[in-house]
RNA sequence: GCCCCGGUAGCUCAGCUGGAUAGAGCAACGGAUUUCUAAUCCGUAGGUCAUAGGUUCAAAUCCUAUCCGGGGUACCA
């Protein structure tokens, strides 16, 4: 990468003057002006040196020594400005051509990662909200696996606890209704419609004679929405390698002894009936429960029995992707392990604010208890698994979504997905015909690319292995969309500005085919991170 | 009350580990089509970066306060 290179340049500028570390920086310019990348070295410098910055960064510019990396030129108020020569951007492109898919692939060695995300309860259909969580989830995976990691997708529930009661009674209400029982609904139970059709179901497996009681309202209809949800994910390519339920750590005494030890650390006590973790100990504002005066744990403890579990298998990352909602309950955890003993600096957690769906231009308000929400499933009824994903990862994770149905819907034509799609396929295109009507040759020469769009969009490929870099730091899709719409913009530019195939020029027409085929190439990799498709033709 | 996000063009949002002239898409207006598939391109217009202070050679970006929107603050998850 070429910053390396500036940078390694600066530093050895540094060394030569025995100047201690200091805070700048090397930034990419997209203005005219100022050359590719600018460095702040000697404004920085100015204060320290007591030098005027300008006269400073004359200096590095006299000690930079004629090479055929890149030129030098000062800017006031002391900027060093560095232009990078064309060769190193046609290199590039030769590099994309020959690595292909595994261009700017780390080569480290394997590393393992652990992703949840989704673990949402089987009460109910999976929401837009959830959609958000999986979309997000899938594709920080593909992240990773593109960084070498061997990824597990996790799926996080609750199977035992009190909702799970709650969906049984209120199934049960349902059931009772139907068959000209009389039973209450519960308080604040579920309503959805949904549980009028597994209600049928029971009828017809098991009859209508069933006890209250019956387990069968609990586990038949916990199985019914699994796989509906199951389904769901599946229909957005999206597919769990591990389920873990939260009743296990109940079964395997693991939650006992992470109650032992909390005990044994005095970090928790009893009062009013209930079991305290003496968070404040360890410098929060208030204590929390952790076991209920009924008995019963809350979710937080047999949480830090599954991250405890988590951690104990070892991955070398382990990453929490959580809605806004969680984002008071995560530290608790944290503390609770670190103070067990546990490692808890290779823990990530990306949380994602909510989504608003905006229909008729009205706000949707969601919940899936009133069940006035609208489903997953209703949206991929509408749209494509490809539009749903772009959708969702669009908007940066920290910022509310908008999820604006009506532009999805009839606006699609505008839809950035199609915008990205269509540069890939106007590549395929091109690449057909040139084929056809230009052939092939052993010999191209990018030296002659030199139009002001050819370097555009060169440049624009020559920042893909940094934006990656910085993919794997953010874990944000949203920057690798972004990336990917300007290269798009980039193409089409180029692509409208300048014939490809040029019959009386074969020798410009391989450079420019070239180009595109790099460029394609780059799309396809960001597309496959991404999930969606790359088509041929459109 | 306290804590966490956010407030940038008419709308939806990028940019935020400080850098030079704040960007896209949509919407509006004006152009390009016997095409390498126009699902595209070119151009015009649109801004007190919520407000007020502060730090700095340099602030949309960092700090403080205030205002507005969302979420949390439960022996719900």
């Amino acid at each position: 990468m070429i910053e390396r290179k500036i940078e390694e340049f600066i530093i050895s500028y540094l060394k030569k003057n025995k100047i201690q570390n200091t805070d700048w920086n090397i930034s990419q310019n997209n203005k005219k002006g100022f050359g590719d990348y600018s460095s702040n070295i000697a404004l920085v410098l100015a204060k320290i040196l007591k030098k005027a910055p300008i006269d400073l960064a004359n200096d590095i510019l006299e000690f930079h020594k004629e090479d055929n990396l890149f030129s030098i030129f000062v800017t006031k108020p002391g900027f060093v400005n560095f232009t990078v020569d064309n060769s190193y951007y046609s290199d590039v492109v030769n590099q994309i051509l020959s690595d292909k898919d595994s261009f700017a692939k780390p080569k480290a060695k394997k590393q393992t990662a652990n992703v949840e995300f989704v673990s949402c309860n089987p009460t109910g259909p999976l929401t837009i909200g959830h959609g958000r969580q999986a979309v997000l989830g899938d594709i920080i995976s593909n992240i990773l696996s593109w960084h070498n990691y061997d990824v597990t997708r996790e799926y996080y529930y609750n199977d035992a606890g009190k909702q799970m009661r709650v969906l049984a009674q209120s199934c049960y209400a349902k059931y009772a209704n139907k068959i000209g029982r009389k039973f209450e609904s519960p308080e604040n139970g579920y309503v959805g419609e949904y549980l009028d059709d597994i209600v049928e179901k029971i009828i017809e497996k098991y009859g209508n004679d069933l006890d209250e009681n019956d387990e069968k309202f609990r586990t038949f209809t916990e199985k019914e929405i699994f796989q509906n949800i199951q389904e769901t994910l599946n229909s957005l390519n999206i597919v769990f390698d591990v389920f873990s339920k939260e009743k296990s750590f109940y079964d395997n005494g693991s939650i006992n002894e992470v109650l032992k030890a909390l005990e044994k650390l005095s970090l928790s006590y009893k009062k009013d009936g209930a079991t305290w973790f003496k968070t404040t100990a360890l410098g929060k504002e208030e204590d929390k429960v952790l076991v209920k005066s009924t008995g019963e744990p809350t979710y937080r403890l047999p949480d830090i029995a599954y991250h405890i579990d988590k951690v104990k298998r070892d991955f070398n990352l382990i990453v929490d992707i959580f809605g806004a909602d969680h984002i008071d309950t995560y530290p608790d955890v944290l503390l609770a392990l670190e103070s067990l003993g546990h490692r808890v600096d290779h823990i990530k957690v990306v949380i994602h604010q909510f989504v608003t769906l905006k229909e008729d231009g009205k706000v949707v308000k969601m919940s899936t208890r009133k069940a006035n929400f609208v489903t997953l499933d209703e949206l991929i009824e509408k749209l494509s698994a490809d539009i749903i994903r772009y959708f969702f990862i669009m908007r940066g994770a920290n910022s509310h979504l908008d999820f604006d149905l009506d532009l999805a819907m009839d606006e699609s034509e505008k839809n950035p997905v199609y915008y990205l799609q269509y540069a890939h396929a106007r590549i395929s295109n091109l690449g057909k015909r040139f084929k056809k009507e230009v052939g092939e040759t052993n010999k191209i020469n990018l030296q002659l690319l030199d139009k002001e769009d050819e370097m555009s969009l060169m440049k624009k490929l020559s920042q893909f292995p940094k934006k990656m870099e910085q993919l794997h730091e953010s874990l944000e899709p949203r920057q690798l969309a972004t990336y990917l719409e300007e290269l798009a913009a980039q193409y089409h530019k180029f692509y409208g500005n300048h014939k490809v195939i040029d019959l009386d020029n074969a020798e410009l027409s391989h450079a420019r085919m070239a180009l595109c085929d790099a460029t394609q190439i780059i799309f396809k990799i960001g597309l496959s991170i991404l999930g969606i498709t790359a088509p041929e033709r459109m």
